[in-house]
RNA sequence: GGGAGUGUAGCGAAGUCUGGCUAAACGCGACGGACUGUAACUCCGUUCCUUCGGGUUCGUAGGUUCGAAUCCUACCGCUCCCA
């Protein structure tokens, strides 16, 4: 039986609100319209984060819609507000490499034929002030503007004029879309809720309250301990391959519990509801498997690296925990571990301690040394306890590598000058 | 402008009255280890640096003292109340 985009939502759980289901499943039904997601060039790359807007949005056009991606030239400018507390505005120069790192980015994810992706600069940045005022400014009314969740929760600790303007943007954004890319609803986080409906509320103001236009948000992922999603030991998970590597990736999905895997699946793949209910099956059956994990970890590493990631992520998985990596070649290790963090190493041997400390695997001596003795660490795969232990870089691998591993799968890969 | 608080290790939070036993309780997080499914739970260890002798810390700068996170002075930051 195939559902339909709204019934395929809920069923993964990504719903969260909804301005008119049935408006929309009709206008969706009455020919090719538009969705967007928006989103501001707060940081040079993506994390997964914003991966979950755009899955819905990918989901949308797999129902027959056009994807429509905003890159936040202009409202990255201004900063969206945040519950607590004023952003940093960012100079020109990081947003200007922020909007090409994330355009390139959703140009590989989204990038076909049937993508639209603008940046709200070409709109908001030739916008006059005067212009603004008059056009939209009367539009809005200040009263429905402070009402608004995160408006209202900072008034106690205070919101600049700037961040206050936000939600006017993000409305023009949605009006501009519905003008010219005939684009019906807008897709984002719970906490977009708000700034969703100021578009909404202002197409009605300027097309008349027949005009459609929809909004719908996406419950906040949490993990089964409550934690917020998308962490890993404290690091956000990059889409950026330079920043996170496609093995590091991988792992985060296959090291998934459990209690979460089930409803991952249904969040950040396209698998449908027969396949994740038997994987949900053998989650039950025989957990130690991970078939599950393992599926999750292919598919979502598949969708943001492609499909060659996905092969060397499982290689290098399959080298690192059940080969042995005394025997691999040098060819072999410049292969397989290029996704592994790296260090530079003089070719000179070295007091363990010093040489791990030098190369960024400990933070300090002492902490080298309580890891050592612990025997949380091994070289070229034989472990070390002796503190006062003397490396050899070249002992390995040509002469070229020194593969450290700290704890049970953490792995740094020592380059010789 | 007046008044009352408050500032301690990544975070939270004791210690301050009654100075030394305090590199500083405890919790969280983080990092290791055992167990295991490269899990979860649980358990154990570590968590300022170190040439392992010691060194430098409790908002900042001075002062009192043999000795200060603890007492005094000034300054800075934050919070609350009144105007």
């Amino acid at each position: 039986m195939k559902m339909n985009f709204i019934e395929d939502l809920k069923w993964r759980g990504a719903l969260n609100q909804i301005t008119d289901e049935a408006g929309l499943l009709e206008a969706m039904a009455s020919g090719k319209v538009g969705a967007y997601v928006g989103t501001d060039p707060t940081a040079d790359s993506l994390h997964l984060g914003h991966l979950i807007p755009f899955m819905v949005l990918k989901r949308f056009q797999n129902a027959g819609g056009k994807a429509v991606i905003i890159i936040g030239g202009a409202t990255g400018a201004i900063g969206d507000p945040r519950p607590t507390t004023e952003r940093q505005l960012l100079s020109s120069e990081q947003l200007a490499e922020n909007e090409k790192g994330i355009t390139a980015q959703v140009t590989k994810l989204f990038g076909d034929n049937d993508t639209r992706i603008v940046n709200n600069n070409d709109w908001l940045g030739q916008l006059t002030l005067t212009d603004f005022l008059r056009d939209y400014g009367k539009l809005f009314s200040i009263n429905v503007m402070l009402k608004k969740d995160v408006v209202a929760s900072r008034l106690e600790t205070g919101i600049s004029f700037t961040e206050f303007t936000y939600q006017v943007l993000q409305g023009i954004d949605f009006h501009e879309l519905w003008r010219r890319e005939d684009v019906k609803l807008q897709i984002g986080g719970s906490d977009q809720w708000g700034n969703i409906t100021s578009g909404i509320d202002l197409i009605h103001s300027l097309e008349g309250n027949e005009a459609k236009a929809f909004g719908l948000t996406i419950p906040l992922m949490t993990d089964s301990t409550g934690k917020k999603f998308g962490k890993s030991e404290g690091n956000a998970i990059w889409l950026d391959p330079k920043k996170t590597s496609p093995y590091t990736f991988y792992q985060f999905w296959l090291n998934q519990g459990d209690a979460d895997v089930v409803k991952y699946l249904k969040y950040f793949t396209f698998l449908g509801s027969e396949e994740i209910d038997d994987l949900a099956e053998a989650v039950a059956t025989n957990p130690g498997e991970r078939l599950a994990q393992r599926r999750l970890a292919q598919e979502v590493t598949k969708f943001v690296h492609g499909e060659a990631a996905v092969k060397e992520a499982e290689d290098l998985s399959t080298a690192l925990f059940s080969g042995n990596v005394a025997t691999l070649s040098a060819a072999q290790i410049a292969d397989a571990f290029g996704g592994v963090p790296s260090f530079e190493a003089a070719n000179t041997v070295k007091n363990i301690v010093d040489f791990l400390v030098d190369g960024g695997v400990e933070a300090s001596k002492r902490q080298a040394r309580e890891d050592v003795a612990n025997g949380a660490i091994s070289i070229n795969g034989e472990k070390v306890t002796d503190v006062a232990a003397e490396i050899n870089p070249l002992s390995h691998y040509d002469g070229q590598f020194v593969l450290v591993r700290r704890g049970k799968k953490k792995y740094f890969l020592g380059k010789i000058k």
